[in-house]
DNA sequence: TCTTAAATAGGAATTATTATTATTTAGAAT
DNA sequence: ATTCTAAATAATAATAATTCCTATTTAAGA
């Protein structure tokens, strides 16, 4: 679904958050990044747009993200934080080669973890949910 | 499998790695400690042991052990490297409370994950291997 | 238009991790 | 047991990612 920057401004106030500019671009440049990116990409991709943008400011604006559900952080081996937009339930596809994440979305999938979870409860935890990190390698470019 | 001082001196020489206190103590900390600690809480469990180790020591063995095969970096959202010994293939359940984290061992659903992924090929990706974050509240606390 | 709480810019501080260099040491060779 | 040396470590500095602080700006309600 397609983030215009209408709908950031709706999703905003939805979330009574004032609609600022420096809010509105990153939430754009993240929703149309799908690669994962660190607090510093965005930042070097946000500067292009609005060159007085403070890292803090990214970094502030990332965490009021995180913290309205808005964005996730991603889970990886952890030097850097990752992002991604909050959207349709899915997984990842990492690289073993480089830093490339990309999503992976199956509902059947998830269904049949979800459903074997459900069914052989874990001692000592209620699950709530769950992500599938798929290593590997990107055999074909998406970039050709 | 308990990991004995005896046993790692014999894994370090399989891998023609010196084998040096500091790195015998720290993979036995690991092996001890089931919480996929970071770095940092390593060096403070090592040092009541070894007084004189210094942080970049830790570092750099628990580098070496991750090159070497002996460690993996597990993926969290990552404002900390955490590690953990490579054992018998296992995933990670996730506290959404706490930063607590424990092994989670299923061989069927492993399986089931598997089967589905040679089957169901991905577009563009050759699958290497998984690991499933299973997130949500631990019920029972273990130390009780 | 005015007001003000919220947000941002700018930069300092903190923390996690890596790099550098001098010194120590594991272990092979004798 | 001793010697030798490449590998490893200690100590500390440097780097990079992230957080914090404060003065200023601004979104938006009145």
């Amino acid at each position: 679904m397609m983030m215009t920057p209408e709908l950031i401004r709706k999703k905003l106030k939805e979330l009574n958050l004032k609609v600022t500019p420096q809010r509105v671009v990153i939430l754009k440049t993240l929703a149309d990044n799908k690669s994962h990116p660190t607090a510093e990409e965005i930042y070097r991709e946000v500067i292009k747009k609005q060159p007085n943008i403070a890292v803090g400011t990214v970094y502030n604006i990332l965490e009021t993200y995180v913290n309205r559900g808005i964005v996730e952080k991603i889970s990886s081996i952890g030097d850097k934080m990752r992002y991604d937009v909050v959207s349709e339930d899915h997984h990842h596809l990492f690289s073993k080669n480089s830093d490339e994440i990309e999503d992976y979305f199956n509902v059947e999938l998830a269904g049949i973890i979800g459903r074997y979870l459900e069914v052989n409860e874990i001692p000592g935890f209620k699950v709530e949910g769950f992500k599938l990190n798929i290593s590997g390698e990107f055999t074909k470019r998406g970039k050709n």
